[in-house]
DNA sequence: CGGTATCCAAGCCGATACTG
DNA sequence: CAGTATCGGCTTGGATACCG
């Protein structure tokens, strides 16, 4: 039962940090972006966060209006709609973060990763492709979206992909960021396989800001 | 001497939050947007923060490559290009914090203000608008100039500017945000006063998410 | 001016245990 | 499944005092 405490600032920006500054809260909102979570998703997809924090974090979310909860076979939390505004927020603050010339090794939760993409995606790179795919990492499905400089990432399958990519996060990761060769990556492509390589190079691989 | 907390997560918005996600680092860097500053201007305009962290997130900060010391009469902080980068995820996030219902009270520094006309600037109200303003608050000189839909602040006075504003944070932006009447408000409008009211008119108020 | 030293309180981590 | 309760140990933040 904590008052959180606020930094007594009217600036946006500190009014903004008053609601998702404080620690976990704000991988918590990127855990939320695209789609309700139970408690345990969360808890799972933040590695090393206790529940004891997951929870009172929630709670303040629900407090300051960024975070809902509703029931739906168990309890469900989901961004509202202002909480949803933080994507853009988010996307852009990832694109800047993936240039740190820190670089933890751990695991990408897959949601983590669909905003990696967001983050990387090239307009240019994409000038002339228009395809509809369907990721699976996991037993969770993606829509990817990618019409000619723009790209549209949503959860849940799209009706008619033009290409199937089932894969887990990490390998995904390399397939995008890194070594680009499919051989022998545990991948299963389906539909269209040139289309689906091509979308591995619609995304840019952040160079760090030097030192 | 504290080696910074890492999430261990490699997604840019973990990385990002490794660096900027300390309690006053990103407000730090709010101070440092529009120009260099000592330490103990920094201390004055973040009320309530202690020089002690002040000190530390000043040092995490240069550790990380955001910020940078030189030796100008004193010691002085700036931004490095990559922390300049920051901008527009600040401008995003002032803009997004502007809307919480929450609103404590207290004043606003020159710089927070700057930020906050960047983030409420509307294009389409400035459609017909060209005019380079020089703002003066206490001491500080900032040069504003928009270009039918587009704004671009900089400290420092610009070389001839259309109207001069003299004020403080808390009156321009009552000015701007709030009740508009110039009438009986501490402020020094030289130039041409009516481009200057039409400066007042290009930033909207942010609507309050609804709770 | 530009910080460091010290101390205290609060918060987080991590584990574990427990409940509706 | 979805959390709350509790506890120890440690880390941070906040306040004040102080020093080159």
């Amino acid at each position: 039962m904590t008052a959180l405490r606020s930094y007594g600032d009217p600036c946006g920006i500190a009014r903004a940090l008053d609601v998702i500054g404080e620690r976990w809260a704000l991988l918590i909102v990127r855990e939320l972006l695209f789609g309700p979570k139970r408690f345990t998703d969360l808890r799972e997809a933040l590695t090393g966060v206790s529940p004891n924090v997951v929870s009172q974090r929630l709670r303040e979310l629900v407090a300051a209006g960024v975070v809902g909860r509703r029931k739906e076979g168990g309890r469900v939390y989901e961004l509202t709609p202002w909480g949803l505004d933080l994507h853009p927020v988010l996307v852009a603050l990832g694109k800047w973060g993936a240039r740190s010339p820190a670089r933890p090794k751990g695991r990408l939760s897959a949601d983590a990763l669909m905003v990696a993409l967001e983050s990387t995606f090239v307009p240019a790179q994409a000038a002339d492709l228009r395809a509809t795919y369907e990721l699976r990492l996991g037993h969770r499905r993606f829509s990817v979206e990618v019409d000619r400089g723009a790209i549209a990432i949503g959860s849940g399958a799209p009706r008619r992909p033009d290409a199937v990519v089932a894969t887990d996060p990490g390998t995904l990761r390399r397939l995008v960021f890194g070594d680009r060769r499919l051989a022998g990556a545990p991948v299963d492509v389906r539909g269209d396989s040139r289309l689906a390589r091509r979308l591995f190079r619609v995304f840019a691989r952040p160079r760090p800001a030097e030192a």
